[in-house]
RNA sequence: GGGUUCAUAGCUCAGUUGGAUAGAGCAACGCCCUUCUAAGGCGUGUGUCCGGGGUUCGAAUCCCUGUGGGCCCA
């Protein structure tokens, strides 16, 4: 594709020796109103350098360019030198590239050969999967994707809350109380409320403790009973994660979660102790990081046992080895924070110059209108009700709109669950929030379904008119909403690259968006099935590429793009 | 108390490395379906960009400071 961008720093290039092309690239700015322009470069700065007022540099910069085939018009005004790009050169260069590229369009090769580990999701075994768990879930998997696209070689991890005291205290209340066939009917519901009813037995018999400290113990030595029961918990517990994980259709490549790190933390305060790390205080081991204003890591309590921070240093460590990644990315609440910053730092100490790429990408709080949400008080939102319900919704939209559709049933899926994911990824990921049926369910303005709608339309156009879009197309012909629909798609490339530099799928998500409005624009100013062939085929081309980018977007943010809604 | 993060329209939020008149959606009201999917489009109104300083040709954006909220640590 031409660089038209690349094009214009050429000319100012050649016009002004004083400035390197970097110093002109770094310039370039696009004009917030198209009518300014496609290309703006502003002369402010220059103003000391040529000992000149702004205004007059910009006037003799155009008057100096002349004419050129690429740029329709070059223009001054005020302290600006605005290009306009050739409307035709522009239409064919962008979608000569969609076409070509398909579903490629937007990707890269920068990440070839870079293996990038995403961790995110996590959620605590025999614990219910709640609207709070959305956030890691939803956000992990559209950063995975989006290095996916950029050539990256990447590695989803979803690092189970699989191990801890809490595992004595669950087998401690099963084997009191528990019900086999309850737990395996209801598994999380019910491991829940053994755990809650040994909390408050516990308080009348605080021997139920020990007891449970007991178990722990044994399950750490491999006590068969113990192991069993535990292997049990996980299972049943990941059967029902697996059926959340299957409606948002998310996989991972591994699910090594803390118990597969329990035997590694030894030989990791073995290298603490080499590299002389560990301080004594109050019979704990800890790493003091006061020099580096951070209270002290806390790797090892007075009764011996480990705690999460030595757990996530010998996961890191192994990743390190087992994968040699070259970022090694954390979707972790931003309530972590501290916790990510002492751990990195300890492994910086520990000598790993590789401690730079350990990234923690945080993000904030969900919480109810009833206040911060708590399982134990009641005050939950289950993820699976929300995506049921989301579903439930849009079937009965569907049934009033569109009821004849042949698979209701799989596009009420995709849409339903589409508006989920895609209300969860618009906002800035670091922005606390609070949940909100009215909001989730309202899927007018700018939302999942308003973006799945516009792409089933332009599919519906291209059904209609029943002819192959090739690159043999009149461009010229092309009016101003047409070009509007492209200026806005040719950034595509540019967008994903953003996303994946601030680990932020939100730029993707309003990106779609953009793309959409710029279409349904199109949609209701221009008639596309027209007696013109010519001009038919060219505006068809539009709804050709349109489409392709608002697929390719949504595949970013783990939705699919139905063809019919 | 220390650290961290946020504050933009009635509500939810965008706002690129400082740049041209600060923008969307929701909500409200009005218009557009005998023509390509109205989950759509068009129009109408609202701003102490939290307050105060500073940097400069220019600040919602950068620096300092104050206020208020979230989170974390003892």
């Amino acid at each position: 594709m031409i660089n038209f961008k690349a094009e214009v720093v050429q000319i100012l290039s050649s016009k002004m020796e004083e400035l390197t092309i970097d110093e002109i690239m770094e310039m370039i700015e696009m004009p917030p109103d198209r009518q300014m322009g496609d290309y703006a470069f502003p002369c402010f700065k220059l103003a000391k350098l040529f000992r000149k007022a702004p205004n007059m540099i910009a006037k003799d910069i155009v008057d100096a360019i002349g004419e050129n085939t690429l740029f329709s018009k070059v223009e001054n005004k005020a302290a600006y030198v605005n290009f306009f790009v050739d409307s035709a050169a522009f239409a064919k260069a962008v979608m000569e590239e969609v076409l070509e590229q398909k579903d490629a369009y937007g990707s890269s090769t920068i990440g070839e050969g870079k293996k990038v580990i995403v961790e995110y999701s996590s959620p605590n075994i025999a614990k219910p999967f709640h609207i709070g768990h959305i956030r890691s879930t939803v956000i992990g998997n559209s950063i995975k994707k989006i290095y996916d696209f950029l050539g990256y070689d990447t590695v989803s991890i979803n690092h189970l809350g699989d191990y801890g005291t809490q595992f004595g205290k669950l087998i401690v209340a099963f084997k009191r109380w528990g019900d086999e066939k309850e737990v395996e009917a209801n598994p999380i519901p019910t491991l829940l409320k053994l755990y809650v009813k040994l909390h408050e037995e516990a308080e009348k018999e605080p021997q139920l403790e020990d007891e449970a400290r007991m178990w722990f113990k044994k399950l750490e030595d491999q006590d068969p009973e113990a192991l069993r029961l535990w292997k049990w918990f996980r299972d049943v517990s990941l059967k029902e994660f697996s059926r959340v994980y299957g409606m948002l259709n998310i996989e991972f490549d591994s699910y090594a979660g803390e118990s597969f790190y329990s035997d590694k933390m030894p030989t990791v305060i073995e290298s603490m102790q080499e590299k002389n790390l560990l301080k004594e205080s109050k019979g704990a081991d800890i790493v003091d990081l006061e020099a580096y204003n951070m209270p002290p890591a806390l790797i090892r309590k007075s009764d011996g046992s480990t705690l999460y921070i030595t757990r996530d240093i010998a996961a890191a460590i192994y990743r390190k080895e087992h994968y040699d990644f070259y970022k090694n990315i954390y979707v972790v609440a931003s309530q972590q924070n501290l916790h990510f910053q002492q751990w990195f730092k300890v492994i910086e100490l520990m000598g790993h110059d590789w401690a730079k790429d350990c990234i923690h990408i945080p993000f904030g709080l969900v919480s109810l209108e009833e206040g911060i949400m708590s399982t134990r008080k009641g005050r939950v939102v289950f993820l699976e009700d929300v995506l049921k319900k989301a579903v439930n919704t849009t079937r009965e939209i569907m049934d009033q709109k569109n009821a004849n559709l042949e698979n209701i049933e799989e596009v009420a899926k995709q849409v339903g669950i589409g508006a989920v994911i895609f209300q969860e990824l618009s906002n800035s990921r670091i922005k606390d929030y609070t949940f909100s049926w009215d909001r989730t369910l309202n899927f007018d303005g700018e939302t999942g379904p308003y973006v799945q709608y516009t792409h089933a339309r332009a599919c519906s156009l291209l059904r209609k008119a029943d002819v192959e879009v090739d690159k043999n197309i009149a461009y010229k012909l092309l009016d101003e909403t047409a070009l509007k629909v492209l200026k806005v798609i040719e950034q595509f490339g540019n967008v994903v690259k953003e996303a994946a530099k601030k680990n932020e799928p939100s730029i993707v998500t309003r990106y779609i968006v953009d793309v959409a409005q710029a279409f349904n624009r199109f949609y209701n100013e221009s008639p596309i099935i027209v007696e013109d062939k010519e001009l038919q085929k060219a505006r068809l081309a539009v709804v050709c590429v349109a489409k392709q980018t608002i697929k390719n977007g949504l595949g970013l943010l783990g939705m699919t793009a139905p063809e019919k809604m």
